[in-house]
DNA sequence: GATGAATGAGTTTTCATTCAT
DNA sequence: CATGAATGAAAACTCATTCAT
């Protein structure tokens, strides 16, 4: 899952420590934390100099907001996937449900930080982060806007008690236990049609 | 040395200043995040210096530990004490979210500790925390099974899906929003009745 | 001349490692220059550890202000105490120009860093110790004034005449020389009386 | 591999580049000073990459060294072109102190980088350096020699005045001041006849 | 009880320099 | 000629902790 020296095909870009410098810090911030995780860590993890890293990076906080960015990259597109077959408002929600909670729960780094807690960072960096993350939620959104709700304050409520409890999945889930698919699936059934 | 409310026989309390200890780490975590949060932070936040803390607390850790044994308690006398009046299950349940949304958004530093990841500590300091949570956990594990839910994966999951959600809120919760009161109904009014 | 565990004299205050650092910032400062001199430099002079330094002084930048203010402060009042005897101005003039190369020839580590040119540092900072200076040079400004010349443009001139020709000895004097007062005298013969 | 203008034969001077660093360089030791101008900011200055300097120069101290020289030899080149019309001493001495003013005060990077302070580099490196210095002042010793002064002391006082007060000028020049010219002038008028 | 002073190990970051391409 | 990528050493600074007073 790391790899460092990584060949993955035969033309294909060599030397893209880049990428491997993302994916360690995107570990890491996600084992750790932002603030527990330290560059020697990184660098560690990443087969590089503490140093190294500021030649890709110009701070540990630009880590961040790239690993954030890319975490979004990866869900967004994971969500969209699920949704290209057309099906029931209800089916899509649950398609779009089980594409977040494998990213979330299926090694992904990324993801993990992505819905972490923002640490002190500076007002661009933090509305950066925060535009992006509202951009995604807003997917939830217009699915759940299709749903047979009968006003505007219980979709918002379903938005967020589902959003909610997606996200805290991370701090009980334990591989082994039940797929993505049984949780959001076991989610939607208790919630009333309409 | 850090019990926390040890001798409440006596009508004054001495130990006030341990009081404002554990408060103002409560504050710094709550704020900032373990990590993030100095012993000079917490120490200026509690007209001290540094060194003094030491007196009290015996590391960081162990403030950490004593917050959250503290934090535990409070919310845990807040629920039961939501829980005294007699009602349905199903109100008993939404008293109890009621409670736990008030300790959690009004600016309840200790909860909001709780409810946080915990940072690399001991084991034996970490399997104590996580005990103290799954008692308190094990409080709405009883409300949920007092419901006329048909199987125990229902109930297992009503009770992560209500758990994750309220937890949650405090990412998105605006002092100025609705109550806890409304938040909690307004959560219960979309789960189906059995 | 680095007394580290200096016995004064008796009572005296012990502990005084902030006169400790300041003596060893104004020595490497004054030896390297600010920005070759290390933090670890001045913390080895001073008999202590890099983080140490940081007790006392918040920054290098405050150590260098530091170091810049006692210069003013011991220079200036070397100078005012040179100037107590009454004498024709230009007599009096003479004994300031004495006083200020022997502060700055003298072993004088502080005054060495006075005059010399000020790294990037804050405005507030900067415009602190350019008042600081400016203060020390009307000193000479109102010493000048009261010799017997024909206009303000003389009067100018002759300040930054021979405070640069004062402040430049730095780079060339070598003890074993003349003495300030060869030099001074030396100086001031060569001016026109009027 | 750093002769500055190595082959002024051919008519298309190659190593343009090279000039651009040093110009580079002169202009980064100039504003910031040896210590804190990083190759980074000269190559920057110079449109290229830190590394790229090392084609040209062996390491920072020598690229230091090229500009001293290059330095060195502009300032004499002016000055001796103020010195070939003929007049008295004291003209010449004065048209000399103008050129070497105006050297220093018109956007000379290269000039201020000369009189500055050398940072620690191998003695070997210093004294070449010195040895230019001396070289270069050593035409203000003649001019000085050819004035009607009664003894060496005082021509030697002379020279240490007006070199100092000259190069002190740099601290408190501002451009739209007075000319390099009035300022020359408005010293020498100050200087007894003989 | 509290603090002033220090420490040592750590942090993020910078920088001159190297070298394969 | 130039650069992308790295390095190792050192920079400034932080921080949990200790301890004599």
């Amino acid at each position: 899952m790391n790899q460092i020296s990584g060949d993955r095909n035969s033309t294909v870009r060599r030397d893209n420590r880049l990428e491997t410098v993302l994916d360690s810090a995107a570990r890491c911030f996600c084992e750790r934390g932002y603030d527990a995780a330290s560059m020697r860590d990184i660098a560690r993890d990443a087969g590089m100099k503490a140093g190294s890293l500021y030649y890709h990076f110009s701070s540990k906080s630009e880590l961040l907001v790239a690993v954030h960015e890319e975490g979004i990259r990866r869900i967004t597109a994971l969500v969209k996937a699920a949704l290209v077959k057309p099906g029931s408002p209800r089916n899509r929600l649950e398609a779009a449900m089980v594409a977040h909670l494998e990213a979330l729960l299926g090694g992904g780094d990324y993801a993990q930080v992505v819905i972490r807690e923002l640490p002190e960072m500076s007002d661009e960096q933090r509305s950066r982060l925060i535009g992006l993350r509202d951009d995604y939620e807003d997917i939830f959104k217009s699915l759940i806007d299709a749903l047979p709700l009968k006003d505007a304050r219980a979709r918002r409520h379903l938005r967020l008690l589902l959003f909610g409890a997606l996200n805290w999945t991370r701090t009980w889930y334990q591989p082994g236990d039940e797929t993505p698919g049984d949780i959001a699936s076991g989610f939607l059934d208790l919630i009333k049609q309409r």
